[in-house]
This record gives C-alpha cells, structure tokens and sequence, in this order.
DNA sequence: ACCAAAGTTTGATAACTGTCCAGTATTCGA
DNA sequence: TCGAATACTGGACAGTTATCAAACTTTGGT
C-alpha cells in the first residue's frame, strides 16, 4: 500500500525550455506504458522513448511516484473535459442524451488509449491507493453525469436509486473494456453490443419502478 | 509481444517431495499476485513467501515464464471445473438457471481472488500472447455456458445472436470486478447490482426478437 | 551584459532482477 | 541396500533499477 496523499501534483518546469521538456516526459511516459505496459514503465525507457538523458528525467521527476501522479492527473482532466462536453448536448430530448453518453463512452472504451490506459490502472489500484482514489473520483464523476439523464427520464426515482443504476449501466460499460476493446478478441461485436446497451440501459431507465430494487434484492436476498 | 507457445505448460516435479515443492511455489506465487500485485511477482519475493531458497524456486521453474504458465493454467482449470458445476443444475428451469449463473458469476466477482487476478490478467493480456490467449479461451467456455440457457430461454435466436447476448451478459458482468469487486469502492451495492443483473439480463434474454439486434445496429450505425 | 536560477550531462551508487552452476542431500525403484 | 535420478543449497553472474550529486550549459529578468 502506498501513502495516500490528496494534495494535487505539482506539474514541474519553470522557464518555457522545462515545460517543454515536462510535457515531452509526459508523452513519452503515457506512451510507454500504452505500448509496452506497466513492467516497462521504466524512467531510463521513458527517458529513451523521448530521446533524453536518464539524469534529465529525474531531475524534473526526482521521485517516480511523481510522475506517475502528475501524469494521472493530466490524463483525467482530458477525460473530465470531455465528459463536460457530453452533457453540454442541447436540442436533445434526455433519452437521446442518455444514448449520445453510453455512445460515446463504447466509444471511447474502444481506443486504444483507453483500453489500455484503464485496464493497467484497475490493475495498479489493487495496491496503490493514490491511483485507487484517483479512479474513484473519476468514476464518480461520470455516474454523477449518467445519473443526470436518469433522472431526467424517470423523475420518481430516488436519489439512492439513480446511483445505482447509473453504477449498473456505467459498470455494465466498463465491462466491455476487457472483451470489446482496443485489439481484444471481441471488438468486432462492439457494434451490436453498442446498440444493445443504448437501447436496454435505456429501457431500464425508464422502466423501473421506485422501490423496484429493494424488492429485487428481498426476493434473492 | 511474448512468443505464443500453445502446447500445455508441463507442471515440474517427479517424486512426492518435488511435487509438492512444486504446489508450494504455485501457492506462494498466487498469493504474491494477489496480495502485492504484479510489480512484486519475483522469484525472490515468491521463495520469500514459501520459506524456500531462490536457486530452489529456479530449479523447478528455470524460466519465470514457465511458473506463470503453469499457475495460470492451474487456476483456469479450477475455474473450468466451477463453471462446469453450474451447468450440472438439475431440477431447475431455463429461467432459473441462467439466474444462479448470474448469481454465482458475480458472488465470484467480489472474492479477493477472482477481483485481483482478473484485473491482473486483463492488463498483463495488453502485452503477452500466453495471457491474452488463455484469458480468450476461458471467457469463450465462459460465454458458451450462459449460451447454451439464452438458447434455451429463447430458441428462435440464431447462433451469432445468442453468442453475441452472451457476450453482453457476461462482459457487464466482468465490468463489476473494478467496481464491485473485493475492497472495491462500490462493493456495497453488489446486492443491488446483482438483482437488477439477474432480472434484466434473464428479460433480456426471452424479449430479444430473432434479427432484432441487426436492426438495432442499422438504426444507429 | 550580467548572473542567479533553471536546465542538462555525466557518472556513480546500492539494491534488485532472472538465471546459472558446482557441490551436497534426499528419494525411491531395482 | 545400493545408486542413479531428483531435489536442494549457497554463491556467483551480468544486467537492470531508482536515485543522487558535481560539473556544465542555457535561460531570462534586471
């Protein structure tokens, strides 16, 4: 287990010569550990992969650590910013909004960047808990957006309620990542998987009663 | 990329005494991965935990490749033999049996080692053949089972249809693991999450109309 | 243009990695 | 019980790891 500390990474470089050097490491880092994965996340291949000196690298990331949370720090802003961008969908009655979403999150779970990037950090939060909690506010956030759509198409529900199926619907997603993603043996059904969860998460949203799930759970308890 | 090598990995050890070094080893390495995670499965750290002498631990499995091999072969196959219990459930009808499937897929989800080891594996698949491959084969055993009841509960279906049901069922299942899975942030609402399964995937599975899943893709492609 | 701060290079450190091997001990069939 | 096969020990090996520090270069505000 590793320290958990809240305070937000501080991202290296003063004059524009370190910046732009931060922000080379940082490519190189992401790429890495995308293209050869976990085990090679290595400072000296991370220096290598973007041409620097091994000393260069630990000067701006004198702890390893540091790097990897700076790092995650970038990469789940970008996500965050585009998960702004779905809810700013106007014209859109909230059943289509639900569906724009859960497209776009098949979407996204099918890149390469994504297939990877999450599957690795599933793996690393089992035993660091900074990267555990980071994935946790980032999952928060996106049951928090799926949850706003849910609302809006089954009002009655309660809050507890629409959490959980937003959990339900965004875990049901996430599964996908594993089988459907980038180069996994499955990803030539991701089409019709996409069209069956645009259309039963949708269903499901509408279609259960408040107090439903309680029920559900007393029957099989 | 690993070699892909297909033959089955021979498990080391000749006289009583080899073999059950040989067990040790396997133990202490499951509980190396699980415990600490894939940054900490080394030889040393795996003698370490069963008390045995590193040249001891490199004796049997000469190549650490081989002991990962082997470990993972013997755990699909105590999965293998789960999985082929369930399917052995008399007295119960179609209904009923794709719901204790259901049910036991995601009881098995929130163990410690079931949450671990496939996190582990989905992220090492990333970037070795031998992983990528066996975890390939244990899902498809996987989706084959809850075919054979989708088939059951709705007989119209063609084969590519109840193959690609199966896949959904059992991929939002899987996508439980990072999140309702062992010491997961979410794991209290597994309840909740495993009736809604239970129910709606079983709707799923009787409601879905042959060629509805094709027009579910045009509509939307 | 100066010059302190920032950035970079070079080389070293100790700790760790998988693998190997000569020597020794144990096992178990003949 | 003998002895060849098997199992185990202790140590060594070359290569890798993160981290550090002294010397050198570049930067950018004054």
């Amino acid at each position: 287990m590793t320290e958990l500390v809240t305070d937000a990474p501080v991202r290296p470089g003063v004059y524009l010569r370190g910046t732009e050097t931060v922000d080379a490491i940082l490519k190189a880092a992401l790429s890495v550990l995308l293209d050869e994965g976990a085990a090679a996340f290595t400072i000296r291949r991370i220096a290598a992969a973007c041409g620097m000196k091994v000393g260069n690298v630990s000067y701006h990331f004198p702890r390893k650590e540091m790097l990897i949370q700076v790092l995650l720090d970038d990469l789940f802003n970008s996500y965050d910013v585009k998960l702004e961008l779905s809810v700013r969908q106007p014209n859109l009655s909230a059943e289509e909004r639900l569906r724009t979403v859960i497209a776009m999150c098949l979407d996204d779970i099918a890149s390469k960047r994504t297939t990877r990037l999450f599957t690795e950090l599933w793996a690393l939060a089992n035993h660091n808990d900074f990267i555990a909690e980071r994935v946790r506010i980032f999952y928060s956030s996106v049951h928090e957006v799926i949850g706003e759509h849910v609302a809006a198409l089954n009002p009655r529900l309660s809050p507890d309620e629409v959490r959980t199926l937003s959990l339900f619907i965004s875990a049901s997603m996430e599964g996908a990542t594993p089988f459907l993603g980038y180069q996994k043996p499955w990803a030539n059904k991701m089409p019709a998987i996409a069209a069956i969860s645009a259309e039963w998460f949708v269903k499901l949203a509408k279609s259960i009663e408040p107090g439903e799930i309680s029920r559900m759970i007393e029957q099989r308890g």
